[in-house]
This record gives C-alpha cells, structure tokens and sequence, in this order.
DNA sequence: AAGAGTAAGTTACTAAATGTAACCATATGA
DNA sequence: TCATATGGTTACATTTAGTAACTTACTCTT
C-alpha cells in the first residue's frame, strides 16, 4: 500500500494548492474573489499564447512581421490582442514616426517571466503529444 | 556587461525551446505541421482549466456538482468541455445505471499529469497577481 | 393515480467573439 | 501617375459561446 499512500500524499499536497489558488474551494463565494479566473481569462482566446511565444522567440517584432509568424491571424484581431497584452501589461509597444511609420512590440520583463513559465507547460504538451494523439485515437475510432 | 550575458543566455535558451515547440520557425510552412496550435487549442477556452482544476481538487465529482463548483458555466457548455477533455484523455466518465442515473467525472492519470502542470502556471500567476492588477491600473488611469 | 422531484443532459434561440476584405494616411521610388 | 509600403481601422459576415426552457425515465408523496 506504500505507493498509495505516495498518490494520495501527491494529491493532498496539489489539492492545497489548488485551494490556495481559488482562494476558497466554496461554490457559495462569489467568483469576483477568485483571482485565477480573472488572469486565466489572458489566456483564454485562440492567439494570445501563439502572440507572446512567438515575441519571446524574436525579441523584437514589428506588426506585419508578427502577423506572418502567427499565421492566419487576421489584422484586427492581431491588433485587438496586441493591444490587450499591452495594457495588461506584457507587451511593450514603440512607435517611431518615421515614414512609414515603424512600430516594434516586444515583451516586457514580466511578459518574458511569462514565457518562462509558458514554455514549461507547452514543453509538457510537446512531450506528451504522442499521448494526447492516442487519446483522441481510440474515441474517434470507437 | 556579465548580467547581459547571462540575460543573452537565458533568451538563447529559451528561443530554442521555442523553435522545438514550434516544429519550426517559418512562416512559410504550414501551421497544421505545428503541434502546439494544436494542444494549445484544448486550454484556449474560458471553462476547461477551471474544469480540470477542481476535478484535481475532489477526485471524483458528478455532473450537477461539478457544474456548482464552475461557477457560471452553464449545462450545455459544461457538456460539451466534459466531452471535449474525455475525448482528449484529460477526463474518465463512468456512468451508473441507476434512478436517477449517476455520472461520475475523474482525471485520467494522463489528467493528473496535466494538472500538476498547470498549478505551477496558476500559482505563478496567482504569484504575479499583484503586477498584473498594476499593470492594468497603470493603463486605464492614463 | 396525479403531481412533484431528480440527474444528466438536449434543443432552439440569442449574444459575443472572430474573420474578411476593403479602406486610410503618408510617403517613396519607378 | 501609379504601384508599393506600414500599421492599422471600419463595416459587414460568419462562427462560436451562452441562456433558458425542455426532455427522459424513473421514484416518491399525497
């Protein structure tokens, strides 16, 4: 039963931190007071992640430039979001009034701590790629 | 110029990580050869992380429970994540034929994994809290 | 036996997010 | 004069997500 008890002491150890993180684990709390929604929903659209990767790649981008690495992606969108990492603080935007105007995004020392953290959990979706590919395998063919 | 160095060093290393991840950094390749589009896909919505960190939290949570806890999320949403993370292997569904019926939702172990991934994102963000409401601050008062 | 309750969803409809393509100012070079 | 370039914006169409009422199949109460 050692390996159990190794599991289970595993789970109450991520299941204190999970607590810690929404603050209470209590449906009957409103979820303004849970800070991890809020951050989380940085994240939650389909480009931000790909944006911050690839400006973490390349130190400085300029808008036309960023828009061909992150493929697909449309100028207002790529603009919205943009502006969106700015002034939540992760991308520094420089103008220079030059004809035609240039304007260089890069990250800023928080948005580069970000992608630390980032680039551990793409790496573990990398990692097990192969296992997330089988998964859906087996329901598609089921 | 030695804290430079060290900051080149860090930004080098992490590029590679980046171009691994990407597959390639080529905005001419297709992006269906990416992989991290792909996963990343999965986390790019506003419920399926809440989803997967309180099912790390209770081990075993059923539909209507679950559905208190994602405060806000509502059945048809709920359904489908639930949906969307078994057919991904993040989540095992096991159902019981009784009156009423009984569902019952669990982390797979490939799950679990996932889980232990995203605290250290999450309490790196619940960490930074601080900074990012800084950030916004600075931007909306401007 | 009629009516209410329960769990786990569906369904039809509405609202929000995203995508498309044309447009703008300002200037340079052919 | 016309095409090119940059860094966007705007009006409109499409896709995705959210809402609230409904469903199924059975039990428990009256």
């Amino acid at each position: 039963m050692e390996k159990e008890t190794i599991v289970d002491n595993q789970h109450i150890k991520n299941a204190k931190k999970i607590k810690n993180m929404f603050g209470h684990i209590d449906y009957r709390n409103p979820p303004e007071l849970c800070t991890i929604r809020d951050v989380l929903s940085l994240s939650s659209d389909k480009w931000s992640i790909l944006i911050i990767l690839y400006l973490g790649y390349f130190p400085i981008l300029r808008f036309n430039k960023l828009k061909k690495y992150v493929y697909g992606i449309s100028n207002k969108v790529l603009s919205e979001r943009l502006k969106a990492l700015e002034s939540n603080g992760y991308v520094h935007r420089e103008m220079y009034p030059e004809v035609p105007i240039r304007v260089e995004y890069s990250l800023t020392s928080f948005g580069k701590n970000y992608v630390e953290k980032l680039i551990e959990l793409t790496e573990w979706m990398q990692l097990n790629n192969p296992t997330i590919l089988a998964n859906k395998e087996k329901f598609h063919i089921k």
